[in-house]
RNA sequence: GGUGGGGUGACCGAGUGGCUAAUGGUAGCAGACUGUAAAUCUGCCGGGCUAACGCCCUACGUAGGUUCGAAUCCUACCCCCACCA
């Protein structure tokens, strides 16, 4: 039900098959973020279209609306969003990170205060297995303490062990709910940006497994890009070769590339959409304000290599007049592009690691998107 | 013809002697966004010079006037609106 194959290796980029429950992956992958149910603005039809295999639900969101039980109840997760392939839930930890003063963390589990209607919610590795068991998600991910990528080394390290004492909890419900049920769990690696610290939180996690996916979390929170990438490659020896390695909230193209680089095999972020919505589009060589006057008029295509339904379709001037009359179809025209361009990079990449060709063709493609030939 | 109200920066609209290059809003321009409290947020927005502090010019219908000083007060004129003839 659960199984990792590596098809190919170049250097410290892999391409592998990752085997679900309800389908096969093929890494490097994208995972676009659903964090209500929904890729915001996206039909499930839009989604399937980009090519994306597997998307993600966030535990904390959906225990507030519509609640775990209504979700349970319509047939999990893949029922109610009509999404018929591979899910992965996040466990709420990134919550206990980006609702920081509406939150309370203590040993047992972290309060919230939910930001829908003030009520207050207790979350703790038990039911956070328990509300992600009725989710009903392939995969479900470890409670974890994330901190912001400044963090000093104390605080980091009573991250890092908080969220190795969660692991063996949530290892342990998750275990007592699994009987018959078909749902993996996937443990976190915390640490901050410390050498030491990220070095025993793998240790401590791979000594819990095995595992069948292990995900590396607390980066991209504010902490420069040379030292993710230094964390990425001081992690990536110490993580066993047959197991899928996802990097958690990362990231923009360019950071996907230097993750695969670095031997990462699946990736999540909300960018794509977000910056959709905003009105940034990604392109090979940087980027566009699609709301910006430059594209007023012009008929050319937004990303004229791209093969989504917005690129093939409709002119970059069509697409500016949609967010200045603020209309909802350039919202989801524009998050339409960038998460197949995302879907589409990790396509690249494999075909090019699957080549032996990733490592020129990646520096190359680098370089281009950050010179900028807009 | 009479009476009353009104003409402010691209637009709407505050201001009714100095703190006013002029509140707000809209439009416009630029930027940010990384396991989604985000169709959000931030900055600029009369012109010129400056890296910046700042300096100069132009500006509140038009033309005069009062005053140390006016978008704000006075006079005339032009235009708009309402009502009455």
């Amino acid at each position: 039900m659960f199984d990792f194959t590596v098809d190919a290796i170049e250097g410290a980029a892999r391409a592998g098959t990752l085997t679900l429950p309800h389908g096969d992956v093929a890494t490097p992958a994208f995972m676009p973020v659903g964090t209500h149910g929904v890729v915001r603005g996206l039909s499930a039809a839009d989604v399937r279209r980009t090519g994306a295999q597997i998307i993600l639900g966030n535990t904390y969101h959906l225990h507030l609306r519509p609640g775990e039980e209504t979700v349970r109840r319509m047939g999990g997760l893949n029922r109610f969003t009509t999404w018929e392939r591979p899910m992965l839930t996040d466990s709420g930890g990134f919550q206990v990170f980006s609702l920081e003063g509406l939150r309370r963390i203590g040993e047992q589990g972290v309060e919230f205060q939910s930001h829908v209607d003030g009520t207050l919610r207790t979350l703790t590795p038990e039911s956070v297995m328990e509300i992600q068991r009725s989710l009903g998600a392939d995969i479900a991910m470890a409670f974890d303490h994330v901190v912001p990528g400044q963090a000093p080394h104390d605080l980091a390290l009573e991250g890092m062990e908080r969220t190795l004492r969660w692991l063996d909890r949530c290892k342990t419900r998750h275990g007592e709910l699994s009987e018959g049920a078909t749902q993996a769990l996937w443990p976190i690696i915390q640490g901050g940006t410390h050498t030491d610290l990220r070095r025993r939180s793998a240790e401590g996690t791979i000594e819990r497994g095995p595992w069948t996916g292990i995900a590396i979390g607390g980066l991209s929170v504010g902490e420069p890009k040379p030292v993710m990438h230094r964390v990425l490659e001081e992690l990536m020896p110490v993580i066993p070769a047959d197991v899928p390695r996802y990097l958690m909230g990362v990231g923009f193209p360019a950071d996907l590339l230097e993750g695969i680089a670095r031997g990462v095999d699946l990736f999540d972020c909300v960018a794509a959409t977000r910056n959709g919505r905003h009105g940034t589009a990604w392109l090979p060589a940087g980027r566009v304000n699609v709301r910006g006057a430059a594209l007023k008029g012009s008929s050319e295509p937004l990303d004229p290599e791209c093969d989504c339904e917005t690129c093939t379709t409709y002119p970059r001037g069509y697409l500016r007049h949609l967010f200045v009359v603020e209309d909802i179809l350039g919202l989801r025209l524009v998050s339409l592009h960038n998460v197949r361009f995302l879907v589409r990079l990790g396509e690249q990449a494999r075909a090019h690691i699957l080549d032996g060709t990733f490592g020129g063709w990646s520096r190359d493609w680098l370089h281009r998107h950050y010179t900028r030939g807009q």
